[in-house]
RNA sequence: CGCGGGAUGGAGCAGCCAGGUAGCUCGUCAGGCUCAUAACCUGAAGGUCGUAGGUUCAAAUCCUACUCCCGCAA
């Protein structure tokens, strides 16, 4: 089987890896160019990139995919395997290989299309999540299903441990996927149009928090925004607004008061919600290193949260 | 050179703009109170104010350079 690798999110490592080692080594990986990151906007590499240079895999970054159709197709590859690539695949890509292009999709599909899948598990209360593989059509994450497993989501899994998990979970729907292809037993289940959802792109501001909002909701969203877009409000204090993030584990209690109210009894911060109250653990100050809640309120004055 | 905030006893901060005795909330240690305590009272130790220069009678404070930390933005 002759395999071009499509990736461009660290979700894809395990997967990338799993054929380096078990095989089949894939022919080339196409990720996305390198982009201005960090504090100095100096051009970083995908780190699958640097991992595919150091396993002597050729690697593609075109600035649209389109424009390595030729190249890619000078591979005469059988499949297409993408993982989190960042691009919209066009037609002349989707005709490219012998025998399928697939997707692999951090969700139990049709339940949760797009890029903010593993959040939105975590963010609505689901008991599971997981990995489907399909086939790619124009439309996003629309294609038929191939295979899909799941696993459980623990209490305390934040986006970045489940993301972790689904990863790993990722390489194993992978290396069955290729198997059965291999032996021609793949089946194709269409997605169930009336399941279907769609979650946006997160933006930062996403993070911001509504005190309005039942605290459990709340607190599962600081686990499901962790470490990406990150969750914080805006402390009130001495009449300056100042920005906090906010991280878990958080705790929630079953006092209410006014939403965004504070009650920083004993060196405890805790904040009011629409229903409930929450008990912040670890924050950080706009400017300053992450700190305990009890180090936050020593020598700050917070009046509220908005 | 993308924009911005910060570095002050062990922790978190104020003081800087309008230079002139090192301050607050904690922690630590000692003593006291208490049946007892993470509570309360009294006292003590602990700081080259990030580094290096400069201005000044005098610099945490003003100027310059540098190091490190962080937020935004991607």
């Amino acid at each position: 089987m002759r395999i071009v690798f499509i990736a461009t999110g660290d979700i894809a490592l395990p997967s990338f890896r799993r054929l380096l080692e078990k095989g089949p080594r894939p022919l080339a990986l196409v990720t996305q160019p390198d982009k201005p990151a960090g504090r100095h906007m100096t051009p970083t590499p995908p780190r699958i990139k640097t991992e595919a240079l150091a396993a002597g895999i050729p690697v593609f970054q075109p600035e649209r995919i389109g424009d390595a159709t030729t190249d890619l197709a000078a591979l005469e590859p059988d499949l297409l395997i993408v993982v989190a690539y960042g691009q919209i695949l066009r037609k002349n890509i989707l005709t490219l290989p012998r025998k399928a292009i697939i997707n692999l999709h951090a969700s139990l599909l049709p339940k949760y299309r797009g890029a903010a899948c593993i959040q939105a598990a975590i963010d609505a209360g689901d008991a599971e999540s997981g990995v489907t593989s399909m086939h790619v059509v124009r439309e996003l994450d629309a294609g038929d299903i191939i295979l899909a497993r799941s696993i459980p989501i623990a209490p305390d899994d934040t986006g970045g441990s489940l993301h972790d998990k689904l990863a790993d979970l990722a390489a194993d729907v992978m290396e069955e996927t290729i198997t059965l292809m291999d032996a021609g037993t793949d089946t194709r289940t269409p997605q169930d149009p009336d399941l279907v959802s769609y979650i946006p792109k997160l933006d930062r501001n996403d993070g911001r928090i509504d005190w309005s909002m039942p605290a459990a909701a709340i607190e599962r969203r600081i686990r499901a925004y962790d470490p990406w877009p990150g969750t914080f409000t805006i402390a009130l204090e001495n009449g300056r607004e100042r920005r906090l993030k906010v991280f878990p584990p958080v705790r929630c209690l079953d006092e209410t008061f006014a939403p965004g109210e504070l009650r920083t009894n004993d060196g405890r911060l805790v904040i009011g919600c629409g229903e409930g109250a929450l008990e912040l653990l670890h924050v950080q100050p706009d400017g300053g290193r992450r700190i305990t809640a009890a180090d936050y309120l020593r020598g700050r004055v917070p009046q509220a949260f908005v």
